[in-house]
DNA sequence: TTTCTTGCAAAGTCTTTGCAAGGTG
DNA sequence: CACCTTGCAAAGACTTTGCAAGAAA
């Protein structure tokens, strides 16, 4: 079933979950802001310009929620705050990270090409791979230019 | 310059910094368990061991420094809590993490093999890769082991 | 109606900071 | 001696939890 909005509800109401309009609201947001990688905090405003009342603490409850659920992927950086990014459809094996040194900004890019690596790891070391996480840290193209002046 | 505990004082002395019993002891107490990535209160206690008077607040403020003489890698699981290593001789390019899910163990593998890759994400998208981080999550062989109890 | 959720405030964890006393170069 | 460091305790940042009131199925 595709992780999308439309089908919340029912992946809430399998496992027992009831779908709240804070619930809704909150994957409402990161939905819209698809490419971004959020911090807690900056969720609990985004939500929040569009429902004052809710909390802080339904936000932070609700994040490993929709984790669990599948619609969302979890991330730490080094600064060591959780972000949360929209996963695209089942795929949690084909993108990576590039952290910009210079500026902080995080982007995406859409090559996997692991599948040899995780062969021999797995022949050499008898670990068997089920998932990876692959960061690249570095210039952007920004910073590289500011680096020229 | 290789960063082994006989070059702490030089390396510390070029920058300014004091050498200190307590900084000597931690470096002492990380290059022992060589292999281990340990937290901070891991640390902490295992320095108190030898030295019972050391301070939470010094060893906090050691490793960030140790790590900016090159001395260790700061690292950061899922779990948020952060971790050191210490680092191989300036390769901090060539070894990857794996991280069983079933015991949480973390165990490294001495392959790169990411060349290629890097290469490929510089000419697409014009990153300049520096560095990187990989780790790969799955069951170690202890694990894959109990599952076909 | 039953069970799950919420918002609030309090409590927790891990980490950082201010400061006076003490150590290093 | 000048400057860097330490240990302590207090303060911070982020996250989790207990609970009574409220909402979803």
């Amino acid at each position: 079933m595709p992780k999308t909005q439309a089908n919340l509800k029912a992946q809430l109401n399998t496992e027992g979950y009831k779908l709240t309009p804070q619930r809704k609201a909150i994957l409402d947001i990161l939905i819209k802001q698809r490419c971004k990688h959020l911090k807690c905090d900056e969720i609990y405003q985004l939500v929040r310009s569009k429902m004052p009342s809710i909390g802080i603490a339904t936000v932070y409850r609700t994040l490993p929620l929709l984790e669990k659920m599948g619609f969302l992927n979890r991330i730490l950086l080094d600064d060591g705050l959780v972000r949360y990014e929209v996963s695209t459809q089942g795929e949690n094996h084909s993108h990576h990270h590039m952290i910009c040194t210079g500026c902080g900004e995080l982007s995406e890019i859409e090559v996997d090409m692991l599948d040899d690596l995780e062969k021999q790891i797995q022949k050499t070391t008898g670990f068997l791979v089920q998932n990876h996480s692959l960061r690249f840290y570095g210039l952007c193209q920004k910073c590289q230019g500011k680096l020229n002046t």
